[in-house]
DNA sequence: TCCGACTATGCAACCAGTTGCAGAACTGTA
DNA sequence: TACAGTTCTGCAACTGGTTGCATAGTCGGA
């Protein structure tokens, strides 16, 4: 149940309408926990009826249906219990390393491009960690607590990234001796 | 649809049955893409359904009912046609991450002895993937195609590993200032 | 000969995440 | 004022993965 927790987390931050939290959610945790609308809007229904956070109509909605939602104190309870449990262990999890596999045993299929292409994506997200990261994280700003943690948080991303570049670039060496 | 591939891939290198495949996946494709025995018997049975592989009583079981399946001419051409197409990018979800950023918000919670846990699970982790790095991918031992694939996507492995032990490396330091 | 461990297969229920779609209000512009 | 585009919410159906349990045979040892 991680959704309603990373819900719970960005919810403290700033309360906000589900609409809000699935757009700001793709700009902070969402860098390492996806979700759509969908899971999030249904996530919040449950979180209500556990009484972890309360709605009410957003009073600049007018005649809208928005709703701000904000985390009542059993959830930051909740939120406490939870983050000082152990969680499994993030398993390397890559459809694309099956299909590398399917291609040495029925290939070659040439993946030189799609290597290519992915190389390209993974070298676009470290471009943007590292934007957030001179904007966010300048080495002049006071590093309080929070922005120690979050800082590392982003590092995690730029090291997953950076990972994957270099390994990419050894597949094209690898994948080119033919 | 992975992990019929997955299992189209391994029973291509070897037919056998459910359990032999829920075991040999163990120990190969599944340090990438993992799947419960349950999960493996579904897929085989949708697979046979599809006609991309066949299934006979294993000559050797006796009374059991176990059960060797190999690939049907379908099944490979399914594979190629798959293998070749775009996936899309594996993005980075690690549920510790969320928890790490809850502790900043309602910690500090002493997230410690979990970086230290977690650390010594992937350094368990890389140190089996060097140990068959060792066995199988020996210097001397001559560079086939698919050897050099298969070491290759073993590399993917241990490039993940270091990078999050580096990082908790640094999460530790992080954590220390207080 | 009984028992526990292991091999081998599978059903049923559940949960999380995805996809496609749609309704309703608001905003800008032709 | 009509329309297109955006904001905001949500339902329904589906897929893939997880959990718990059941069954049935084999093998070795007390």
């Amino acid at each position: 149940m991680s959704l309603a927790h990373a819900l719970l987390t960005s919810l403290l931050e700033q309360p906000s309408s589900g609409y809000d939290l699935a757009r700001r959610f793709d700009k902070s945790i969402g860098h390492f926990w996806q979700a759509t609308h969908q899971q999030i809007y249904r996530e919040l229904g449950r979180m209500e009826k556990a009484g972890w956070i309360h709605s009410e109509p957003d009073p600049e909605a007018g005649r809208t249906r928005k709703r701000t939602y904000a985390v009542l104190p059993a959830g930051r309870d909740e939120l406490m219990r939870w983050a000082a449990e152990a969680a499994p262990l993030t398993e390397l999890r890559d459809e694309f390393l099956v299909r590398l596999r399917a291609d040495a045993v029925v290939g070659p299929l040439d993946m030189v491009p799609e290597c290519v292409r992915r190389r390209a994506l993974h070298a676009d997200k470290l471009r943007a960690y590292r934007a957030i990261e001179a904007r966010d994280f300048a080495p002049e700003a006071e590093p309080t607590r929070r922005r120690r943690i979050h800082h590392l948080i982003l590092k995690a991303g730029i090291q997953y990234e950076q990972g994957w570049i270099a390994w990419y670039d050894e597949a094209l060496q690898v994948l080119a001796q033919e």
